[in-house]
DNA sequence: TTGAAAGCGCTAACAA
DNA sequence: TTGTTAGCGCTTTCAA
């Protein structure tokens, strides 16, 4: 049913290994012999059985990413952003990616551990790195390649790329506090985030800059969800004395929160400013468009994608490791007091 | 450095065969050395070689996925909700699933073509099937196993999902014309993919219906995008006797076209109806919160996979062809003329 | 209950 | 320039 190489070898009248080198063009088959075969192998509707092949070099050509779920689904559209950039790069350099979602846990560790060993993957790409990252340790462990989307907390080495999160919220809380908010609340991700760790620190120390009390500046935790920034925006709103401004540390959780707000009659960027961060491609078509700092998400799947690559192929990474600038985008969402 | 069958051979002082059949729970080995090999085989951190577990056994345990993107990326919200569905129904069913990303036309072909002779996968999953579909035709005459979220033209037999888009645009169009609309705009997906023939059919039969002219419900076709909704909108919105609704095809054109409005001083829901199409988790935080038709993606992902695990171990089909009514949510973006 | 041996489809030394 | 041979790590007859 199916062809294969010695389909090719009988029709022509070669050995199975000729018609394999005559398809790898090796520079010792003759080109009357390639052509032959060539042409043969097309009629046929040759071509090579993956596993066989892997087995046999040991190498899959394949890039694992696992993501990390929190609750049943993700529908993150970060997520999806991140893996278009990643997925259309791969198929530029031949690579295929195998995605599998687990939440973080034993079981995501055993999906890693069978990969590795099972030889499933060539390498990783590691997103939404956690303080103790288990999957960092066990990757550096087995000597497995791996890039990562963003830092870990111990000072381990290892290629990344992330964003400068406490420069972004910095220059985001300066912008409120130059609008003359004084009482600012954050939305803030699940503490075990590395994303989260930096974010938070660059909004802490905005406040230390600007002279604002930790009193005045409540952070409520949500799960980066639009229902998770919503809810805890109504406590925020519906607290004795309710801030000014809202800084979600994730687009999805700002537009929660600008329900919550308009819900409550108020009109955003006039009664209350909300921003965001990611920049996903919603922000700018939101209502109001959402004050938000972008990064580049589809192009950081890309350079990682790119990065592990190149580790693979034991080349040497011109950078090991990237932390770009976010921009502050201000639209509608935020205004003066 | 990698832990394969013969390690465990030694350390046990058994025979590759019998550790093989013992890691497989065979009843012709001993309780005694089962229990021996599972122990080594576990300190030693052993998992099989899947590739030449696949080469031997002639099936993958993957399911392939190849998304359609127009342009560049695709970051379109349903595709990440439908990979939800499908990802992690896969992982309880024991599938991995390989993803990739290719515009349709050649590049596509030989993706496929590809994946089936080499083997890579077990089965696919068809998204956003077309007039014409290649694939299909493709997938029929290779005999390959496949379910396909969507429906064909052609009166090709192949398992599917889709939804009833035509009694959904139906239901809303009635909506729209009790609520007194006598001008509805649409705004429609690119006239070759299946969905859009459906949903439009819906529009255009319930116009006949409520006794509304042609001339009276422009039809513009957008790309999917909300830039697309957006770009289109605008043109709708300021025309010489622009429609008091707009329906769009999709919720991110939707939220395109609510911009667009918005951006002219209208009040969305009030001055102008629009509404959208899936009812993404997006949907219900949009401002004003969209009046849609809801579709079960993350369910339907889940439901298609399944379906196609099915296929790929031979067992029957309780369903073949699963057509599901989508409901009318009606939220804040419509409202009375 | 166990082991020897063949073979899945391919690539790559080594010979001819 | 070509063919012979071995082997990637595993499963599975067949024989002991």
């Amino acid at each position: 049913m199916v062809v294969k190489l010695k389909d090719i070898a009988d029709a022509t009248g070669k050995s199975i290994t000729t018609v394999s080198r005559a398809l790898n063009d090796y520079d010792d088959v003759s080109e009357e012999t390639k052509a032959l075969v060539n042409k043969i192998a097309k009629e046929l509707g040759y071509s090579p059985n993956t596993w066989a092949q892997r087995l046999q070099k040991q190498h899959t050509d394949t890039l694992g990413l696992i993501l990390p779920t929190f609750g049943p689904r993700f529908s993150d559209p970060f997520f999806s952003e991140l893996l278009a950039g990643i997925g259309n790069r791969a198929a530029q350099l031949g690579y295929d990616i195998l995605v599998s979602t687990r939440a973080p846990g034993e079981e995501e560790e055993i999906a890693y551990r069978a990969a590795i060993q099972g030889k499933r993957v060539d390498g990783f790409i590691l997103v939404r790195t956690r303080r103790q990252d288990e999957r960092i340790t066990l990757l550096q462990e087995s000597d497995f390649p791996f890039v990562a989307f963003g830092r870990a907390e111990e000072k381990l080495d290892f290629p990344f790329v992330d964003e400068d999160g406490t420069h972004g919220m910095k220059v985001l809380v300066r912008h409120l506090t130059a609008l003359g908010h004084k009482k600012i609340g954050c939305l803030a991700p699940p503490p075990e985030l590395m994303f989260a760790h930096y974010r938070l620190q660059g909004f802490k120390e905005s406040l230390t800059e600007a002279g604002i009390q930790e009193s005045d500046a409540p952070i409520l935790v949500g799960d980066l969800t639009q229902r998770g920034g919503y809810e805890q925006a109504c406590k925020l709103l519906d607290s004795a004395s309710p801030p000014t401004a809202i800084a979600a540390c994730n687009d999805l959780m700002a537009f929660g929160a600008m329900s919550a707000a308009q819900e409550r009659g108020m009109v955003v960027g006039k009664d209350i400013s909300i921003t965001g961060f990611d920049d996903i491609p919603m922000a700018e078509y939101s209502h109001p468009p959402l004050t938000t700092l972008h990064q580049p998400i589809y192009e950081i799947g890309g350079r990682v994608c790119e990065m592990l690559v190149k580790l693979i192929q034991g080349e040497a990474l011109k950078e090991r490791y990237v932390l770009l600038k976010p921009e502050l985008l201000v639209r509608q969402s935020s205004g003066s007091v």
